[in-house]
This record gives C-alpha cells, structure tokens and sequence, in this order.
DNA sequence: ACCTGAACACCGTTCAAGT
DNA sequence: ACCTGAACACCGTTCAAGT
C-alpha cells in the first residue's frame, strides 16, 4: 500500500466491485465485442457469491449497454455505441499472433480501467503488466515510469468527454456545467482527486468564466475564480475516497456549488472598484 | 513511493528543507532543550552547502524562537514557550540508561515531525524507527499498524492547536477563523491534506456555523455550510502538494474563501422558504 | 511474557544478459 | 538493436525464535 494512503475508496457492494472488475476487462481489451462475459454461474463460483447477486452483476452491465443477452449464447459484449474510433470488432490490423500490440494508449486505458476497478491503491506497475499479459518491463518501452503513467491517465480522463450538451451562454451556467462534468469524472474515477492534476483541468474552468469579462470584470480574477471552484470541487472528491463510512456527497456537493456561484455572482455583479 | 502518490510537495529551497529536519530533530526529542543544534559550519559540512546558506537555516529556526545563540557555547535548543505541558527540559523521569521511553505519543509527534520534514512519502515505519533509534518492530507494540498510526497524525495534528486568540461571535468570522486555521495546519502538515480525515475536522466547523441558527437557519444547513467549507479548504490543500510548479496559493485561498463566505451569507440571509 | 530478527510477499526501477 | 529476467533497494507485516 502506497505510503500515508489509506485503504483506498470505500469498499464498494461486491455487485458493484465485480461489474467494476468486468467492466475493466472488457475496456482493456481482454473481452472483446461479440465475446462471451462469464455467465452468472461462472460469476457466482469465481467470485463465491450467491447467484442472485451475480444476476445483478450482469443487469448492471446491460444497463450500461456495455453487454447484451444473446438468447441460446449467452451474454456477450456488446459493440461500442456510436461507433466511436477506437473501437473496433475483431483484432485490428497490425495484430501478430493473436495478440495484440502493445501501445502506450492501451498502457494507460487499461491502467485507467484498473484503477477504476480495484482502487488506487491496487495499481501497480506488476499488475498492469499482468493484467496486460506482458512482462512488467515491456511497460518501460512505452512510458518512463509509473508517475509518468498516472499523469497520462489524469490526462486521458479528463481528455475522455468534453462537456455533453451544447454549452451554456452565461458565466454562471458554464461554471456550473464544467463544474459538474469534473464532479462527474472524479466519481467515476476516485483515485483521480489524489492525483497531480493536469493544466487541462484549470483550461477548462477559466473558459468558462470568460463570458463574465464582457461585463466588466478584471481579467486577474477569472483564474482566481476558477481556481476557487476546481479546489471546491477536488476537494469534495477527495473526501469521496476518505473511507469505507463516507456518506452520499453528491448533495453536499450540489448545495456547496450553490453557495459557492452565488458569492462568484455577488463578486461579479458589483464589480468593485479597488484593483 | 506510494501507489498514485506523486512526488509528495514540491521541492523545497534547501535552507527549508534542512531547517525542517533540525525542527523534526528536536521535535522527536533527539536534540533537548538547552543542548547544541549543529553550527553553521557543521550544517554546512553535513549538508554540502555554503556557510551563507547555512546560517540562514539557523536565523529561520531563531526567527521561530525554536533555538537562541548563547554566546562562547554555541546555538542550542530554546524552551519551549507558554511552558506547555510535554515541553519538559532534561530526561523525563521514566528513563532508563539515557534513553528515553518509547511511546505512543512520542512515535506520533516524531512520525509527524518527519513527514513534515521530509515529505509524506519519505514516512516509512522503518525510516520512523530508525529516527527513533528503536527496532522497527518495536513500533508494532504501541501502533496496530500504519494506516492506524497515519489517523494518530492527523487527530494529533486536528488537536495539536485550538484557534489561537477569541472566537468571533458572529458566525462569518467564525467560519472564516475556522478555515484559516485549517489551512494554516494544512501548509504547515502539507501530507495532511490527502490522509483519511478525522471527525474533528468536521465538528470544529460546524461549531462556527452554529451562531446562524439563532437567524433562523434550518439546523440541516449546519453540517452542510460546515462541509462546504471544510471541502474548499481541503481542495486548496491538495493542490498545495501538486508539485515543484505549484504558485503561491495564498492570495487565491483568500479570494475563494471570500467568495464562499459571501454565497453563505446571500443563502443565510434569505433564509429560503423551501426545505 | 515480552521483545524482535528473519522471513514473506510485495513495490519501482536498473542493468546486464539474452536474442 | 531490441527485449526482458534477474537483481537491487526498498516497502508493511507475520511469526517464530530468542531472552
């Protein structure tokens, strides 16, 4: 275990943690689109848990269209929704023997998806080798080390989806909105709030203040705006993998980044004149 | 390192960083009241530093009133102010043959005094216990383990000072005094930020929102208004430990603390009609 | 009974030995 | 030249062997 980090996130409900752990197989390539995933039997005796529960497994996973039920098959993994690049059905081309090539892009995804999967705390340079069934040192062709490989992936996360909607006009509705997609990567992802962040992080949040300068506010303020609710928000997110007894902070969160637009407006509307 | 634990803060100007081990030295008890800390020359000798640089290191740690010059001796340790209880001069009455008892509370404040030192990620139970001077696994008989001896730290760190001077009456500068008490342990514990909190943490802030409910603030409120604050708080903290190219984070510290209040006030002020 | 050295099962990374 | 197994210098913690 990493040095002064705590068990890293809550333990989650077995349901959750065995989808999380297929979940990551699948993103990593190991099962691919059209391939069985383990039925619930197979899910019940390799994870000693009850068939119930191992239903459940499945019917999350379908939930998320990220699997379907061929009947007289099976559940296999279903195909990418929207077509999107990167995935891809059967082996891609530059295949040799079955494997595939490893890349620095599926170092990180799946180093991502591991994390996602086991915590933090369970990345390690060996596992992800194994993981990726190649020797640990093949790793160290393609990234210089494991403080490299966790900046890539702070990267790729919040590289991974923009905003989803078309963007709010106003300062407010844009800070809000940046503010929630970043809540919304750091629940999917926890280990990221621990992380050194990338400047994509702090882009984004001064972005979305700009449309506040045409009413007059001084420039030196949007990156203390922004800096104001990326540290709100990072620091909700961290209290998020305090423990195992962590409440619900999703309305924590969304009462906190009230009051917090609400003094940014204040700060806005009365524009002040000292510099 | 540690599992997804970047560089734990950034590099600091050498004169800090030495000073900050003597602190931890005396801290732990190593060096006594009255007794010699190293001379400038020894400092720059051990260090492989100018004289120039050294003698800063000592002016620092005489600036904190941790050591005075005697003349024709020497620098030593300085009591300890207040004459607070622990602060004792000479061996305690315990002792046995010139060593000093291990205990609990000695392992705590030496382990704290080390990770503020020498980082989070340099606090190792074989590198405590060689600072100690004991076996490492004489640790094993007064702490269950690490993470049990890392959430010691941080109670010890929560309790270690209460907020110095009157509270404020009213509860804005209460919860001002709050959070900037708390980030005041957080730059001077800056592992801090990024270990599993304690309860306390929590309690201390919602004590200062207490005086709105007489305002007729909603008593659920409370834990919410406290937990906002609380979390901005800590998200500036983590991003203290960022890395080398982190900026004075003060000034933007101060700005959203300002704003946050003000989002308070608006909320607290208008005492919305629904739940 | 108390204490702790050796051992175990891990780390990240270097480096030389293989092909 | 490219790849990687063995080795090094660390971890936290178990456990049996010492006193």
């Amino acid at each position: 275990m990493g040095v002064l980090e705590q068990p890293a996130a809550a333990a989650p409900a077995p349901y959750r943690r065995i989808a999380a752990e297929l979940r990551a197989r699948i993103a990593s390539g190991e099962i691919r689109t059209g391939e069985k995933v383990p039925s619930v039997r197979q899910i019940a005796q390799e994870w000693g848990i009850t068939a119930s529960t191992a239903g459940k497994v499945l019917s999350v996973l379908r939930a998320e269209g990220l699997v379907r039920a061929v009947p007289g098959v099976g559940t296999v993994v279903a195909a990418a929704p929207g077509g999107a690049p990167g995935a891809r059905t059967g082996p891609p081309p530059g295949r040799v023997n079955g494997t595939r090539p490893l890349t620095r892009d599926r170092i990180v995804r799946t180093a991502v998806a591991l994390a996602d999967a086991r915590g933090g705390a369970a990345l390690s340079m060996r596992a992800l080798a194994a993981e990726l069934r190649v020797p640990t040192m093949a790793l160290y062709r393609h990234v210089p080390g494991k403080d490299d490989l966790v900046a890539l992936m702070a990267d790729a996360v919040f590289a991974e989806a923009g905003l989803s909607g078309s963007a709010p006009a106003g300062w407010r509705g844009r800070l809000e909105a940046v503010a929630r997609h970043q809540w919304s990567l750091y629940r999917r992802h926890p280990w990221l709030a621990r992380t050194v962040l990338p400047a994509a992080a702090a882009g984004l949040m001064e972005w979305a203040v700009s449309p506040a300068l045409r009413q007059g506010l001084e420039p030196g303020a949007v990156p203390r705006i922004a800096a104001t609710v990326a540290s709100y928000v990072r620091g909700v997110a961290v209290s998020l993998t305090d423990g195992p007894a962590t409440p619900d902070l999703d309305p924590f969160f969304t009462f906190g980044l009230a009051r917090l637009l609400d003094g940014v407006h204040t700060y806005i509307e009365q524009r002040p004149a000292e510099p």
